[in-house]
DNA sequence: CGCTTCTTTCAGAAATTTGTGAAGTTAAGG
DNA sequence: CCTTAACTTCACAAATTTCTGAAAGAAGCG
């Protein structure tokens, strides 16, 4: 089907899975720019590309990549950088440290525990709505330190099948 | 300011509660009815609420209730009861298998690693994309497996503290 | 069986979100 | 410094989403 030997890729296979796979992340609550511009990276050889490649990769405006960078650079999932002596910038996903910042959705599950605490507080810590708010804190603050050891495992573990990076 | 004490819940200090915690919830995606109706479920005493009760208290139409509940109970937040002789519906937040749900975005896994190993098929698994996607849905693939074994320990865990529900 | 009470469905008004074009800003290179 | 290439910001039009009121649909109870 497609000629995927030597050095050409296929631009309607890569398109194809960037649009499936960005729909994937809308589906799990990613707004549609940071998902596609997401995607179209993760799917580039080099794992980078210039806002005029995203921009015309997936037609949509420079303002429209300009968005979707700086949402994703926001929560670590790609990082910019200043080509230099050029005034181009460059967008990376960075093999590690994307998932990284999947897990670290700790400011979200810090910002739940802090309301779940100041429910327990409010309710009464020995009513039955206070209790069960403490138990739901309890499982958070059980996943989260659950979450950071299981990263190490997986660093290990990646290693050993990938080799360092 | 609120006699917490005895019986009578102050109802001003429910609703901060379930306002604010339903704020975390949507800023995490969750859509904002379904986020309201599981975060007064979560703060009731019972657990449990009915239908009506949701609508008076949270300010909305019969018909908001029900678009948040179906929703909730098809992700498995909550459970819908029928209380026997009568034709009102009843709401219930499990204690146990709410979280259990929130760790199951299983299915939303499944389908990024599917469109994952497509990637790998149509990009080349031999190609510098391909083998990123390799290694990404590896560690899908990893935490799908880790998850689950928490899950063990979780419950171990809770009911050690909080002794079987 | 019909009445009544509760829930669901549906069409549409209102609010929100999204993406664009155009103007504005920054910095490289003469 | 001035020009120019690149990115960003902003106001707005379009598309989408959200919630409601009203009508239709179940199911207990007489």
């Amino acid at each position: 089907m497609a000629e995927a030997s030597g050095t050409a890729r296929d631009p309607e296979a890569v398109s194809r899975f960037v649009e499936h796979f960005a729909a994937q992340l809308v589906e799990a609550g990613l707004a549609r720019m940071p998902a596609r511009v997401f995607a179209a990276l993760l799917a580039s050889d080099a794992g980078v590309l210039t806002s005029a490649e995203l921009g015309e990769q997936l037609k949509i405006s420079p303002a429209a990549v300009s968005g979707a960078v700086r949402y994703l650079s926001q929560v670590h999932m790609v990082s910019r950088e200043r080509e230099p002596g050029s005034r181009r910038e460059r967008y990376r996903v960075h093999g590690d440290q994307w998932y990284e910042a999947l897990t670290n959705r700790e400011a979200i599950i810090k910002r739940w525990e802090d309301a779940l605490r100041e429910g327990v507080t409010s309710l009464g810590a020995h009513t039955p709505a206070g209790r069960r708010l403490e138990e739901t804190l309890a499982f958070f603050e059980f996943v989260e330190k659950e979450v950071e050891t299981m990263m190490d495992r997986w660093r290990a573990h990646r290693e050993k099948r990938f080799g360092r990076g």
